[in-house]
DNA sequence: AGGCGACTACAACGATCGTTGTATCTTCTG
DNA sequence: CAGAAGATACAACGATCGTTGTAGTCGCCT
């Protein structure tokens, strides 16, 4: 939204320094230690030092102060998870093209398995989501209300969109609400390991983050399944 | 733990001044504002004012500062809540007097409302689980366990007795493990209710929570019910 | 009454932190 | 080369906050 102008010819698109881009450095910086120690923990200190950056380009760069930062790096990491998600839901759940049969537990389970995998692989960006719902009482409903149309509830209604394809095809029975089935489905895989592993800080051993994740799969199409 | 000792006559026991006794007072105090603003946010002065008593008064009761007093209040808050929630089981899903198959979707539901309405009784508990959570990395693991173990892991080894109990009189199939059945029966009727209220910070109408309730009972059932 | 214990008001300290201004430096562009 | 634009180092401010010390107040018990 500021500095790049309107027509400008190639100056801005090159990075200024030999180095990356320093924008986006802060911003990565951010990312992490807002995740790690929450809005108020966090100094523009640390996440200069972070960034190798002084805190004066970060007040260049985000004139609204660490605020605006924070609202910033909330909106870039939603989206960037939800394509991240979206992108394992397509491939494994494709409505384009539904899986046969017997081989939609292996399926639910693969996808099942990518999102868990995303847990950790983001790890600082649900560290945000944390203290986000931590602080939920602090932040403005419009801020909470754009991430959330920004990532979560995206994903949400995509999911419900592949439970809705699979009950039109007979592969599941939805109860009447592709939504609700959703949301159970991500509940079953997720709930358990989330809190287990406190949210991907202190990592579950892999057979053991298997092991429930396949439980929820299967109780999952125990309550879904279209054969019962 | 603090105050009750083994044999002091009746010194202790009644408040000294007219008041309330000051150190409840303080812990009542500290719970809402750590719930609310979280460790960093929270200030000594804001819970000292809280509790209408003087800074002083805090330290005096809890020497070691800050730390300490959080330390107490998760503890003294996750067994509160704990035995609440205990009573709650106990009440609707006693493994003495297992309910009749037919009355057995009904008793679940009853306890399943009667936890929901319990997260938000006790708002500034669960707003306090938040933070926990947001700042597992910051709270040294011995605290965490104790916690754990003071709240949590009892309720969740209690539901899965429970499970195991209704399992054992074939009135559901646990499918092997009873626990991964109480820890399902639990994501499904709180996990997405938790969600869209904020953990409470936005109360759903209650029709709505109604229904998010039945339909997570419904699932369970489903999932774990013996008849299918 | 006298003393004791708990509570309070008040001031002060050191530390951290968000934020800004300024002067200097680097690197790219014309 | 000169100039511009971005980045940096540095210092300083005001504010908040945890914590402690001190002196004083109030009510209870002997």
């Amino acid at each position: 939204m500021t500095g790049m102008g309107s027509e400008d010819k190639t100056r801005t698109a090159q990075p200024r320094r030999g180095r990356v881009d320093k924008a986006t450095a802060i911003v990565q910086a951010a990312c992490e230690v807002f995740g790690r120690d929450g809005y108020s923990r966090a100094s523009i200190d640390t996440i200069a030092a972070e960034a190798r950056a002084s805190t004066r380009t970060i007040y260049n760069h985000f004139p609204g102060g660490k605020e605006e930062l924070f609202r910033s790096i909330v909106q870039w990491s939603a989206e960037r998870v939800r394509d991240e998600q979206l992108a394992q839901l397509r491939r494994y759940l494709d409505p384009e093209r539904p899986p046969h049969p017997d081989d939609l537990e292996r399926d639910l389970l693969a996808l099942a398995r990518a999102w868990v995998v995303l847990i950790t692989d983001f790890r600082y960006h649900f560290s945000l989501v944390r203290h986000i719902y931590a602080e939920a009482g602090h932040i403005p409903a419009e801020v909470l209300d754009a991430w959330q149309e920004a990532g979560p509830r995206v994903v949400g209604r995509e999911v419900a969109s592949a439970m809705a394809a699979l009950g039109d095809r007979g592969l599941i029975d939805v109860h009447g609400s592709p939504a609700q089935a959703a949301a159970h489905f991500m509940a079953l895989i997720s709930t358990e390991i989330t809190q287990r592993s406190y949210w991907g800080v202190r990592p579950l051993p892999p057979e053991e983050a298997d092991r429930l994740t396949s439980a929820g799969v299967r109780a999952f199409l125990r309550a879904y399944g279209s054969a019962g």
